[in-house]
DNA sequence: AATGGACCAATCATCCTACAACTTTCATAG
DNA sequence: CTATGAAAGTTGTAGGATGATTGGTCCATT
C-alpha cells in the first residue's frame, strides 16, 4: 500500500475540522471558541499550526479574533463572505439588474413547479404583506416583503438559483429599506404582489416573468428619484 | 489627527501587501513567489506573522504552496476560486438555469444598449461560427460559440453581470464542450443565432430573451439525452 | 450608592529557535 | 553518459517567551 502525497497538512486537517464544527452548528454563530491553548490540546497541535488554520478561517471571514477577548464564528459560509464583499463594491444598479435576472427566471420556474403548498404559503405572505400594508408598519412590510419574493423562488426549486438570489437581496437590503421607508407617501401596490401570485397560481410562466420585470421596474424608478 | 481602531494586525498588513502584488501583476500567475526568508526581510515580521498571512492566502485560493518547493501564484482573484469551488459541487442543471437567467437578462440588455461596435463584432463572431461550422471543426466550433455569447453579455454593459456568467460559462465548459463534441450528427442551428443577432441589430429585447430561452432549451434537451 | 482608578487574569499577537520533511541541485562514482 | 547520493534550499511543525489588548474585580473617593 503506497501512500501518495494524500496527506493533508496539518493545518489543512484543522481547518477542515473547525469548519466542520462551525457548518453543524457545533459552534454557533456569535458565539466564542475555545481559547488557543484548550484548541492545541483538542486538536493535538502546535500553537503555530493552530494559528496558521484560525488565521486562514479569520480571512476566509468565518471567524474574527480580537485580541485580549478571544475568537468568535462569524458566519457559516465562506461564498456568502465573498459574495457580499464583492457586491458591496459594486454599483446598485448593476446588482439590480441582475437580481432582476435572477428573480424573472425563479418566477417562470416557480411557476411551472410550485407545489399546491408552496401556493398557500405564498397566498399567505402576501395577506402578511396586506396587513403591514394597513398598519402603515413600514419595518414590517419590507419583511414581508422580502419574504413573500424570497418564497417565490424557493419555489422554482434551484438551490443555487436560491443562494445567490439571497446574496442579492443582502447586498441589494439597504437600498430596499431606504426606497420604502423614504418615500412620502406609503403607497402599497397590492395588484403588483397579486399579478405575481396569480400567474404562479395559474402556472403562467411567462405572465409572472413580466410581473417581475414590471415590480423591478417600479423600484427602479423609486431608488433613481431618491439618488439626485 | 485620532487614530481609531483603524490599526490594522501585522498579519493583515502582509497579507493586503502581498494581495496588492499579485493583482498588480509583480508577481504573476504560475510563478514562484520569494522563499519565506526572503520574505520576512522584505516585509519586517517574524516568520510566524508571514507564515500566518501566507496561509491565508493559501486558504483564500490566492497561493498553493508545496513543502520543499516553494509558493506558487494560483489566481488573481478569491471571488473566482470560491465560486468555482461551489460551483463544481451544483448539479448541472441548477447551474444551467441560472445561466439561462443571466443571460436572458444580458441579451435583452444588450438589445437596448449595444453600440454600433459591438453589434459588428457580434456580426463577426456569428461569421466565426458558421466558418468553424462549415469547416466541420466541432472545438473550434464551440470556441467562437462561447464568444459570441460572451459578448452578447459585454453588450449588456454590466461587469457584474458579466462576472458572474463568465463564471457559470467555465463551470458549464465541460458539459458545453459534451454536448457538441459526442452528438452523432454535427447539426449547427445557424437560425438560432440569427434570430438573437438580428432581435439584438433592431434592439428588440423580449425577441433576444425568447431567443435565448431557445437556445438554452436546446442546449438542456441534448443534455438530457446524453445523461441516459 | 455611584464613580473612577489601580490592578489582575485571560487571551490573542508577535517573535524566536530548533528540527523535520520534502524538493531541487549538483558533484561524483560507475 | 547515467545513476547515486550527499548537500543545500524550502516549507511544515513544535515549543517557549514576551508584548498588547480586553474584561473584570476590588477599593478608595466622592
Amino acid at each position: 500500500m503506497i501512500r501518495k502525497t494524500n496527506r493533508l497538512s496539518l493545518v489543512e486537517q484543522v481547518v477542515q475540522q473547525i469548519e466542520q464544527l462551525i457548518e453543524h452548528k457545533q459552534w454557533a454563530v456569535g458565539e466564542k471558541i475555545p481559547p488557543e491553548a484548550q484548541l492545541m490540546e483538542q486538536f493535538d497541535v502546535s500553537r503555530n499550526t493552530l494559528r496558521e488554520a484560525i488565521r486562514s478561517l479569520v480571512h476566509a471571514g468565518l471567524l474574527e479574533t480580537k485580541q485580549g477577548s478571544g475568537t468568535t464564528v462569524r458566519s457559516t459560509n465562506a461564498l456568502e463572505v465573498a459574495f457580499t464583499r464583492h457586491l458591496e463594491r459594486t454599483n446598485v444598479f448593476e446588482t439590480l439588474e441582475v437580481r432582476s435576472a435572477l428573480e424573472q427566471e425563479g418566477a417562470a420556474l416557480a411557476a411551472r413547479r410550485r407545489t399546491d403548498e408552496q401556493l398557500s404559503e405564498l397566498k399567505e405572505a402576501v395577506d402578511n404583506c396586506v396587513r403591514a400594508a394597513e398598519a402603515r408598519d413600514r419595518l414590517k412590510f419590507v419583511q414581508k416583503d422580502l419574504h413573500f419574493h424570497t418564497l417565490v423562488i424557493q419555489a422554482a426549486n434551484n438551490s443555487l438559483l436560491l443562494e445567490m438570489y439571497e446574496h442579492m437581496i443582502e447586498a441589494l437590503s439597504s437600498s430596499i429599506f431606504d426606497v420604502t421607508m423614504s418615500s412620502e407617501t406609503f403607497d402599497y401596490d397590492e395588484e403588483i404582489h397579486n399579478e405575481l401570485l396569480t400567474a404562479i397560481e395559474q402556472q403562467d410562466a411567462v405572465r409572472a416573468r413580466q410581473s417581475v420585470q414590471q415590480y423591478i421596474a417600479l423600484f427602479t424608478k423609486r431608488l433613481k428619484k431618491m439618488n439626485i
